[in-house]
DNA sequence: AAGTAAAGAAATATCGATATTTTTAAGGAG
DNA sequence: CTCCTTAAAAATATCGATATTTCTTTACTT
């Protein structure tokens, strides 16, 4: 999961490259937030020219993962406690509607696609398996993503990595799973299966809550 | 308005003028959506070098008005009906927040800021000056800024920017002050001063479904 | 001693040239 | 005639070097 060591993957861009292993260093914490951003130094790192560091630096603030300070180089965004509230709280507004847009235009392909998200998301869980992270991800987005609404989704994504990113950075080690997690999202995906779209999004908003004040309890920011 | 000619700005850097002027041809049309944005093609209209077209290219991508195609270079970003009825959505959803919250916490300081604000864009509307896009947004975005939520602004920014797109591409040049719109800021004026929220967020939810479909009528794609 | 100005160092930003990839066009086989 | 392969052209992406700006340190004045 280490961004820094991936495969050299000739059939894509160095930029794009770039791009995803800073981004897996932001979200992961081994660049910690309001660390300086230098370009030679990423440069060496990545051992790569300046020209696709740059690029992926600047597409990097897109993802709100990346402060740009005019003249004055990057630096990996900062954190705060009110900047993680507002990161819940502006989850909790849009997954609402787009969990329920997508329960509105339900259908068996979507109700298959979940179950098959959540049996992977429980395997991997079991099996300590790294890709956890990644399956748990695709739960999430598969729940909300039964709806034309790109723009929306793209919300929910980068808010999703946003919230990530504090999780990584409020116990380096996913002692998550300990907590009632899987239960949550057993009976979250239940009440969807069954179309009950107030009790499957207040189990949804509840648990952003409990997952969000467990991380307060333990951050130190 | 034309952003290709502005002052030289040796206080800016290139990259960020660059950006600057990409970014209001982009909005007014001047570059057509879908338009293949070359590299060589901007760099000599904006007589520069191609490492600050690129990177203002990139950072355009955050405010989802250029696409990036890995290897295939940039385009100005495509419009559709569906994306404008998603803008039109994600804004009532985001907007009715904010509002609700700026109201929560409202004090004098802020009903006096909207009242500046109002009176100048009204000022504005009569003088036919340019500045009425500037003085509208001003006044639309003060009206859900008084919250200490700074990514829900940023969004609220952003979606009010991409559908100006669509206005400026509904119909290059502003018949747009002849509809009843000066009456529904002035009712979403008072409702707001008044406190009451359930009647601000309808009248400008409205206010938005309303110039929503006034364009969509007079819209071709 | 504190504040300021100048010099030096470091880092960013930009340029021009080149390598790589994609797109277009042309030729040839089945 | 169509499809596949290949050559040429165009455009993107990347590099290495340089110019510009910001940051740091030092020296000087009051």
């Amino acid at each position: 999961m280490s961004g820094v060591h991936s495969p050299p993957s000739k059939d894509r861009s160095a930029t794009h490259d770039c791009y995803l292993r800073l981004r897996a260093m932001i979200l992961t914490g081994d660049l910690t937030p309001g660390h300086k951003l230098k370009i030679e130094e990423l440069r060496s790192l990545l051992e790569i020219g300046a020209s696709p560091v740059r690029e992926a630096l600047s597409l990097l603030t897109s993802d709100l993962l990346v402060e740009r300070m005019d003249q004055r180089g990057f630096r990996a965004a900062s954190v705060s406690k009110s900047n993680f509230e507002e990161i819940l709280a502006l989850r909790c507004i849009l997954e609402e509607k787009a969990l329920r847009a997508s329960l509105a235009a339900s259908n068996s392909a979507w109700e298959e696609t979940l179950v098959l998200c959540h049996h992977r998301m429980k395997k991997a869980a079991q099996e300590d398996s790294s890709g956890f992270e990644d399956a748990h991800r695709a739960f999430h987005m598969a729940l909300i993503a039964n709806t034309n609404m790109p723009m929306l989704a793209h919300y929910c994504a980068q808010l999703y990595d946003l919230n990530i990113r504090y999780r990584n950075l409020a116990a380096r080690g996913p002692n998550y799973r300990t907590r009632s997690v899987q239960n949550e999202h057993q009976d979250i995906l239940d009440a969807t299966l069954t179309g009950d779209a107030d009790i499957a999004v207040r189990l949804l908003i509840e648990h952003y809550r409990n997952t969000g004040n467990y991380l307060s309890s333990q951050m130190d920011i």
